[in-house]
DNA sequence: GCGCAACTTGTAAGCGCTTACATTTCGACG
DNA sequence: CGTCGAAATGTAAGCGCTTACAAGTTGCGC
């Protein structure tokens, strides 16, 4: 089998050196476009590919991204990241993709194979890991972005939104409405900064309107683990009647729970969610819940992690977040006695 | 700044030549406990990490897999391609992924792209393509598998099921029950093999029950999209009592939109989908579906690639679906008159 | 027709790693 | 103590590409 065709074959076919085809391929304007025909004719007839390794190792780029994400069934991340990837493919990047799990060390590890395999630059997930992490890509010399998250002040420039701010707004606005008594179903905060911001962003409302603090059930990721959730958080407060939930994939779960439960949403109970996937509108009644702009936040992302590769200073940027108000968020029911 | 180490600075450090670290890394057991201990710290004093390109540049193989997906945002792809990663990951492999957004001709270059790049294999989403494509593939030598449709005839050995025969189950089904008269909403099937298939499977069960052909209207991915396929399937042939839909989304958008039209699911109308996303028991009534193996379908590919790169020959696998029975189809209200 | 600047092209030195082959070391045995 | 073979290590040749530098080729004004 003929091995496939090196520079050397296309320079000996076009009867020039393998400097004068790599130039050919990289810098066109700056050979005779003569030769350049020439060169072009042989690449065709061989169907000459160059080869990414051996030009990755001496331009020291790969011209690949890589990312560690928590899963892909995770459809937040899902939106995201397929942005992100749509960017770095026009770019002519390559995303290489590794998952954690949820898993800090686990992280950390998939982290150091992308280095070691080379990526121009990682995206990060939110900013919650070992300051270990930051120093080895600060070593490293590795550009990194953080996503989903937003601080300014952080170690590495970050592309997000206000977590707990718009947690906040969404609480408060059914203050407004007159809920008294709230509670808050959250993702497992440990290692995740941006659930543990949208936990504070309730409590926060509800400390500013003279409120007393949520009770919180914590549950791992899941329809039916929100529906679990609501079990153990009307076991423990039976008496509240906005049940916060920290995304929409578990306020959907505690929607349906509830329907089984024999409680009208929002009559007996208001839930809210956060993220506005497309489940929002699926389930009956719709999710209120917190528009985040994914696709942007993607983009945005990789713009950012492109400039840093390219040596250009980049800065943190923050992204709007909007309530959607729908119809499982209302007023309470008066109280009776 | 001290550039990153190499493989001759841990020689140096270590007091041994070139060849013994690089053993001592990738076959230790050839090499003096003694001295691999030695080689070990200057290793872990200087930090070193070996370069892959280098590497990948003399070994002729990247460990590298690569995917071109239609879009991650479509769950049915996030799940399997995540266990796809998780199988090539604990492989030592990493999944470089690129994405078509459906279209063949932005496949067919990412492909290129990838096997520019090196990849050792490549993972193909259903048959339907350019048969220059597989040419490609096979001049090149390169490993390729197609998931999510199977076909032990196919250019390269597939891991999937049969798509054509599972909707006809459950038609048949639905047939059992007394339907008469179907609809069909399916995703666009042109260069969509699973698209086809399905819907060729639901006009295989009318007809072996003696039925005409149903209706066909056909539209991108999407919720809103299911619905409004309904609303032009109505239009088209009132008298449907059930909906067949080529995925769970459109059967959801479908569920959604005859709710707004005053139609009671599965009283004036059933419903079914296809995949059993988690959407599927989400929506109200909860749908009749095809369960999909997303993950074994994703692992069983990883597996085969793997396999299919060591030189290994593999063979395609067909996985099994299971009818999910659930509300949204039920035996159709007896006609008046 | 000559000299010089501006283009083109060629030469060859690596990039960091693996590995075939050569060389050295070492222990066991006669 | 010498010999021999196995085990350990070293030597050096690339893998396919980019690029600094050298060398060769033009074209132009005088």
């Amino acid at each position: 089998m003929p091995r496939t065709p090196t520079l050397e074959d296309v320079a000996a076919a076009a009867g020039v050196s393998t400097a004068t085809v790599s130039r050919c391929l990289n810098m066109p304007e700056k050979v005779a476009e003569k030769t350049r025909l020439r060169v072009q004719s042989a690449v065709d007839a061989l169907g000459y590919a160059p080869n990414f390794s051996a030009r990755a190792l001496v331009e020291r780029r790969t011209k690949t991204i890589g990312v560690v994400i928590p899963t892909m069934e995770n459809a937040v991340f899902a939106e995201g990241i397929q942005a992100f990837q749509e960017v770095l493919q026009s770019a002519g990047f390559m995303l290489l993709i590794a998952s954690s799990g949820y898993d800090p060390e686990a992280e950390a590890d998939a982290l150091r194979t992308l280095v070691a395999r080379g990526a121009d630059g990682i995206l990060l997930i939110g900013f919650d890991r070992s300051p270990d992490v930051y120093d080895f890509l600060a070593t490293q010399a590795i550009p990194a972005v953080v996503a989903w998250a937003h601080d300014p002040a952080g170690p590495v420039p970050s592309v997000g939104f206000d977590n707990a701010g718009a947690m906040t707004e969404l609480v408060s606005h059914a203050i407004a409405l007159g809920h008294r008594k709230a509670g808050v179903i959250s993702g497992i905060q440990s290692g995740n900064d941006r659930a543990r911001a949208r936990v504070e962003g309730a409590q926060a409302a509800l400390r500013a309107a003279g409120l007393e603090p949520a009770p919180l059930v914590e549950t791992t990721y899941g329809v039916a683990e929100g529906g679990a959730a609501l079990d153990r958080l009307l076991e423990a407060a039976p008496d509240v009647t906005l049940v916060v939930c920290g995304n929409d994939v578990l306020a959907a779960g505690a929607i349906r729970r509830a329907a089984s439960l024999g409680l009208s949403v929002p009559g007996d109970l208001s839930v809210t969610g956060f993220d506005d996937l497309g489940i929002a509108q699926l389930v009956d009644p719709a999710l209120t819940t917190v528009r985040v702009p994914h696709r942007a936040m993607g983009q945005a992302a990789a713009e950012r992690l492109l400039g840093m590769v390219d040596g250009r200073p980049v800065e943190s940027c923050e992204l709007e977040t909007r309530l959607c108000l729908r119809e499982s968020l209302a007023a309470p029911r008066a109280r009776q006695g």
